[in-house]
DNA sequence: GATGAATGAGTATTCATTCAT
DNA sequence: CATGAATGAATACTCATTCAT
């Protein structure tokens, strides 16, 4: 039980601090509007973060844990590079998509420092683009591919479109779904790689 | 003369404001460190700028237009829709490579808030998103490029891939040089777009 | 216990902000100055005053506050209006002579400008006013002073005899006593009111 | 000519400087805000005055001459202290109730701290003061007046009641004329001095 | 005399973080 | 564990004043 309730207030923080950033932003977000909402007191937050910026490496640690555990099962049960790469595209659109809040954070607030980009974003994401390049790696050795593609620098070109859909996303204020740009935009991701025929 | 003085005290804010800001960060940054590199006084900068925000808009601002004009005097020169594009992603590596204090700052510092992001980066890159969307149109239309592609998505996703690789160069403190990932880039850009045979 | 701690450090700040203004006058006395007399941090103001003027404001409220409740209890065990009027000049002098700091804050430094005097100080000083006014309506009703008197204009004069006695005190620096004065300007007041036998 | 135009300047920056202050507030109005207006540069103001303060105090102290000149004209031409100070009353309220903007600045603006206060208002309205005095002391002397009277003390206090009153019609919005009080005001004051018959 | 660009001292306020209870 | 009162460092911006032209 106590476990349980830690874990829950550690939880009610980083949703809390969610809301609040993606409104106001990481700066102008004090740490007692997060408490506030979260329902603790200030010091609180202490006992669980070393500092504020640590909430925001959670916040997104948190949600890039979950993306990755997400896109592995998804990637599973899939054979074949190219139902994967399709399968990433689709995936990371609909998790996106699917917490405008998040995404906020993750397409603007997080990259507000290079020292912050740096250290801790990057070091996540490279888990993410080594994935990515796999299935390339993948897709090329078993002929699905273009054989002159280096899979590491694709992946990135693959990152490079998908972020910037999301972004895009985050900016434009309609209201329309992120994953229904999916089919277009594994269109061109797809196209990136297949071969020439 | 009074002009020229003029501009250049501006310019001196802006080139000091531009090293400071991509070794320090925005917010670490303070006015009195932009000043002092200028060699003016504090309250010299409040007479060019209405605050501080307004230096790095105005940073982004003078980039951005560098950037678009010599990016039309290149294509002006051009005929073809492929060519255009060859020249926009070199273009876009070659001169994102070539100040990296300046590439910090709009890969980097530039994205410190929704709002700020909003007002003022999207609306000027919504001007060089437009250009390459012409020149896809322009490859459409004459059937250089794919019939299906949605020539406004297939901007994004060109430009998605362009600015990954500028952030991914500025994080990566290696030294090479930005543009000599140009051919292989301009490979994946020119797949996604080329007609499929 | 923490009530009587909040209570005293708000006293504190108060106190130690009387002393400083009276010296230095209101815009040369810092936040930085009255924390350290006050023994806190300078946060600790902001806990108690939402900003520098509220210190002022509170500052007159409170010397106001106390300077009503010692008159009504005053003038509760008198009879007759000329009695009460009486009490009253003589409970202003002894009053405002008791702390010459505070009046230097009352006459002087709160009056610093047209929006801070409509505000504040003219509200309060509008129920003193109406006390003064009050005893001298029941005078000229019981035929105590002149029939033709009316009672707010009339405490309006009284007031400003007052308010000038003790301006006048505060700008001389001579040491006595300003209760000293207190026959003479109670005939003079009584003059005001009293019948043309 | 040049004198000419020297004082017009001068006087410009007088006349610019009452409308300003009077309706921001002496620590409001910036300098530049008075040169605008006066159509001068901000440099120029410091060719006729030596710092912002001077031009408050010049100010107050070209209406007070105006003032206590129109005042002795007045005098000049009666006999009698009665006479003579029911002429003041009826000049104060006059004169004061005559420039609304100059009423806010010597009823409030001027008072802004003690040193200012002491230095230079009181200096100048102690002439003043000591022209009343002189007409009650010339009362006392031939019998119209009180003989227990003080001329100086009944000269404050008289001074008390016109100054609240020009302070009540500043601070009240309402749009009666001052003037229009002198009668009752005249009665008040009258009494104050009148023998005791 | 007149200008107005440049100066730089001066300060209220915020807020991440601590720690006594 | 939890609290929240207290801390105090940190900084953008204003504006009276100067002085080279």
């Amino acid at each position: 039980m106590a476990r349980k309730d830690e874990h829950d207030k550690k939880e009610r923080i980083l949703d809390a601090a969610t809301m609040e950033i993606a409104r106001r932003g990481y700066h102008q977000t004090t740490v007692a509007v997060i408490a506030r909402r979260a329902g603790v007191a200030d010091g609180t937050i202490y006992l669980y973060f070393k500092n504020k910026e640590e909430i925001l490496a959670s916040l997104f640690g948190r949600a890039l844990d979950r993306f990755i555990a997400e896109g592995r099962r998804k990637l599973e049960g899939l054979s074949g590079a190219e139902a994967k790469l399709r399968a990433i595209v689709e995936l990371h659109l609909t998790l996106v998509g699917q917490d405008r809040d998040l995404a906020i954070i993750t397409q603007v607030e997080l990259r507000h420092s290079l020292h912050f980009l740096e250290e801790l974003s990057r070091a996540k994401v490279g888990r993410y683009l080594g994935i990515i390049a796999e299935v390339i790696a993948e897709g090329v050795a078993g002929g699905e591919f273009r054989t002159d593609l280096d899979p590491v620098l694709a992946a990135k070109a693959v990152f490079g479109v998908l972020d910037e859909m999301a972004t895009d996303w985050v900016l434009s204020r309609r209201n329309i779904r992120l994953e229904a740009k999916a089919p277009e935009v594994t269109a061109l991701v797809m196209a990136m790689v297949r071969p020439v025929s």
